[in-house]
DNA sequence: AGCACGCCGACT
DNA sequence: GTCGGCGTGCTC
């Protein structure tokens, strides 16, 4: 193969002839040294093949050789591809990710390369247009080639399979008009740039507040100062509008900006909100994106076409070209922290990377994580408010039921007074919508016979009841079974009784309570993908439905106008993991949903059914006190010296033998750091002490905010040699209960 | 991530 | 006596 010559400006000093340290996106200690054949010049950030081993990968020139392995033994770089290199602060980003999660830079540089086929330039695609032969009376012009040639003559030129679509036929009609010369097909470039964002007209007109945060905003973007920016406003209060003429800004300035959101799912409104601003979509990163235009989205990342990007976490690790401001969407969201692989926070890496660029960095939340508001309170990051709700809407009221004193009937989840709200709200023309963070129909299952619990078969887990997929599922692996009819354990026959409520469940109690009532049920495994979620948003902005229940799915992000009860059937659950972010995720969680209501200008009601309306997450939640809520819990966690006044890590040990997990736990117990500032527990069952049929040990690490954790953690794994069927994960700063 | 080397069960 | 299971370790 001959060598490709480079096309693209560098900076840095070229090697040629010599040797170059070479990452890979392999789980390796460091980077590798090859040797570059004459004739083929690369430079740090190139992106390269070369062997290894018997295959061959694709790799970074990541710096000067380190000289560790004689020449002799040095294989040769095979190729360099034409694409711009890897930029020296992506490349530190990938070194700094790597220490800080205590893992191997290859595994971090492995998230930058989503797709090795976006190396090739794109492959030269066809359009089709209308010859310029005249149609002849030999010609057989039937329906569906009149369709075609009917479409052509309105646009200039189409892909095939749009054009197929738009006229109605098949890819054969279109093949055969090209036959008959009547249709030509005309090779184009690959890859067209993605549109570009229309920041010069002016977006909508904002109200005091919002104009005053978003030019504060736009002067740190003019201006190029680095720095984090807590952007905090209740729900409604139009953060999206204020951090869009950030972005705004950031597209004068020439620069890519990046809005990273927790999930998929709640982007319809935002893309459709992004494109009355700007005029265009955005470019998207996430798991959803299809294949090709994976592909061409990371190229236009890297080359710097795509503007502005819209992503998963995973979109932080794109190689951008010359990325000017990260905006990090509802920033307390527990979906920014990546569980497996390597294992990180989207937020908090985020802003790393604005620090490694010296770029702006915007959180936006309703409710922010406790770690921002301590790094506001402590200076290292600003804080914008947005005090009001936009349009005048105002805040819902909040009231309590104590299930105690208002115990809703046998199998019944829904109490006296919230019924009453519901009949009244149906009545009066309006929408209500009942929460229960539980999928499925019950959480468990039990044989009313011998009292065996259906459990999954990997995994320390209640297999939870689907009703209308007539299975029994487990929310850990994925386990899912028919429900049986008679008890495995025992054998009886119809013995096994639901326990407690799921979504499924409430809404049959709903169907039967209110007979007229159009419901619709809405959760991440009835509702799948964001098509579906559109289309229920837009049903209930059309009035056809009067109930939504929902579990968390609903929490995020939907106008909804005509929406002026929220039922939250269990405010307690959730408040008892035993982690230490229960009270703040409920808080959190909990104020979103309550934040659905009354948005328009009607005012909105929240009923919280709770058996412990004394507990301090529920008054804070009645009396609309986030503040308080949130001092009360950092005086907590300061005197418990829990993050962030502490350092947290858990190592995590799992192996399909209980035998070996423990054997190993033990030899990681006799290797442990001794420190009277640190505190190690463990090893422990990990909460889900079984998960898809890995036994797991945890150990968890409390340091003082100034210790070295990274280095600790590194040379307590270093003392010990564990047996390769036991895996260990390293979590640093660990979010849920995993 | 692949691939080869290395020790214990069912085959020619 | 071998073929082959995948546990363990290395690849510049």
């Amino acid at each position: 193969m001959p060598p490709d010559r480079a096309s693209s400006p560098r900076a840095a000093p070229a090697e040629e002839g010599g040797r170059v340290a070479v990452l890979l996106p392999l789980p390796l200690a460091g980077a590798y040294d090859y040797a570059v054949p004459d004739g083929l010049v690369v430079g740090p950030g190139d992106y390269v093949m070369v062997p290894l081993g018997g295959a061959r990968h694709v790799g970074i020139v990541w710096g000067p050789a380190t000289g560790e392995v004689a020449a002799a033994r040095l294989k040769p770089i095979e190729r360099r591809y034409d694409v711009p290199p890897m930029p020296d602060v992506h490349r530190r980003f990938v070194e700094r990710v790597a220490a800080y999660t205590v893992s191997p830079p290859g595994s971090v540089l492995r998230l930058s390369l989503g797709s090795s086929a976006a190396l090739e330039p794109a492959a030269p695609g066809l359009v089709y247009r209308r010859s310029a032969q005249p149609v002849a009376a030999g010609d057989r012009v039937t329906p569906a080639r009149a369709r075609v040639l009917a479409v052509l003559e309105e646009g200039p030129a189409w892909a095939l399979g749009d054009l197929a679509r738009a006229a109605g036929v098949g890819n054969g009609v279109i093949h055969g008009l090209v036959e008959l010369g009547l249709v030509e097909a005309v090779p184009v470039p690959g890859d067209r740039p993605p549109p570009i964002p229309d920041w010069r007209t002016p977006g909508p007109v904002l109200s005091s507040e919002q104009a005053a945060a978003a030019a504060d905003l736009t002067s740190q973007q003019r201006d190029g100062r680095p720095g984090t920016v807590l952007l905090d406003g209740v729900t409604g209060s139009g953060k999206t509008e204020v951090y869009f003429e950030a972005i705004a800004a950031c597209l004068a300035a020439g620069r890519q900006a990046l809005v990273l959101v927790p999930e998929i799912a709640l982007t319809g409104q935002w893309l459709d909100r992004f494109q009355r601003r700007f005029g265009v979509p955005p470019v998207e990163w996430h798991s959803e994106v299809a294949s090709g235009d994976r592909r061409r989205n990371w190229r236009a990342v890297a080359t710097g076409t795509a503007r502005v990007v819209v992503g998963a976490r995973s979109a932080l690790f794109l190689p951008y070209a010359d990325l000017g401001l990260i905006v990090v969407d509802e920033e307390h969201d527990g979906a920014f922290k990546q569980e497996d692989g390597v294992i990180y926070h989207g937020r908090d890496m985020a802003v790393l990377r604005g620090h490694l660029a010296g770029i702006p960095v915007v959180l936006a939340s309703a409710t922010p994580s406790l770690e921002t508001v301590v790094n506001v309170d402590t200076g290292r990051y600003r804080m914008v408010h947005l005090p009001d709700r936009h349009g005048g809407a105002s805040l819902p009221d909040i009231q309590v039921i104590d299930l105690r004193r208002h115990r809703p009937e046998r199998q019944r989840w829904l109490a006296p007074p919230l019924v009453q709200a519901l009949t009244d709200t149906l009545a009066a023309g309006e929408q209500s919508l009942l929460f229960l963070n539980r999928r499925g129909y019950a959480p468990l299952t039990l044989c009313r016979a011998c009292g065996h619990r259906l459990e999954c078969p990997s995994c320390t887990a209640w297999l939870v009841e689907h009703r209308l997929a007539g299975r029994l599922q487990c929310h850990h692996c994925g386990y899912s079974t028919a429900l049986p009819r008679t008890c495995p354990a025992c054998g009886e026959e119809d013995t096994l009784a639901a326990c407690g409520p799921g979504v499924e469940r409430l809404a049959e109690e709903v169907a039967a309570r209110f007979p007229t009532a159009r419901v619709e049920l809405v959760a991440s495994d009835t509702l799948t993908g964001p098509r579906a979620v559109e289309a229920l948003v837009e049903r209930v902005g059309r009035h056809e439905v009067d109930m939504l229940i929902g579990t968390q799915v609903v929490a995020k992000g939907h106008h909804f106008p005509m929406l002026t009860l929220v039922g939250v059937v269990d405010a307690d659950l959730g408040l008892h993991g035993g982690d230490l972010r229960a009270g703040e995720r409920t808080f959190q969680l909990l104020s979103q949903v309550a934040g659905r209501a009354g948005r328009a200008e009607r005012p909105g009601v929240v009923y919280l059914q709770t058996i412990e309306p004394a507990h301090p997450v529920i008054q804070a939640l009645a009396r609309g006190d986030r503040d308080g809520f949130l001092e009360a819990e950092i005086d907590g966690r300061r005197q418990a010296h829990m993050p962030p006044f502490s350092r947290l890590a858990a190592l995590i040990l799992s192996s399909p033998a209980a035998a070996d997990v423990d054997r190993a736990a033990q030899m990681l117990a006799r290797a442990a750091p001794v420190d009277r500032d640190l505190t190690v527990l463990g090893p422990a069952p990990a909460p889900l002490s079984v998960l898809r049929g890995r036994h797991r040990r945890r150990f968890l690490v409390n340091a003082p905010r100034t210790a070295p954790l990274q280095a600790i953690l590194r040379d307590w794994l270093a003392r010990v040699r564990l047996p390769g069927s036991v895996r260990c994960q390293v979590d640093v700063d660990p979010y849920g209960f995993l």
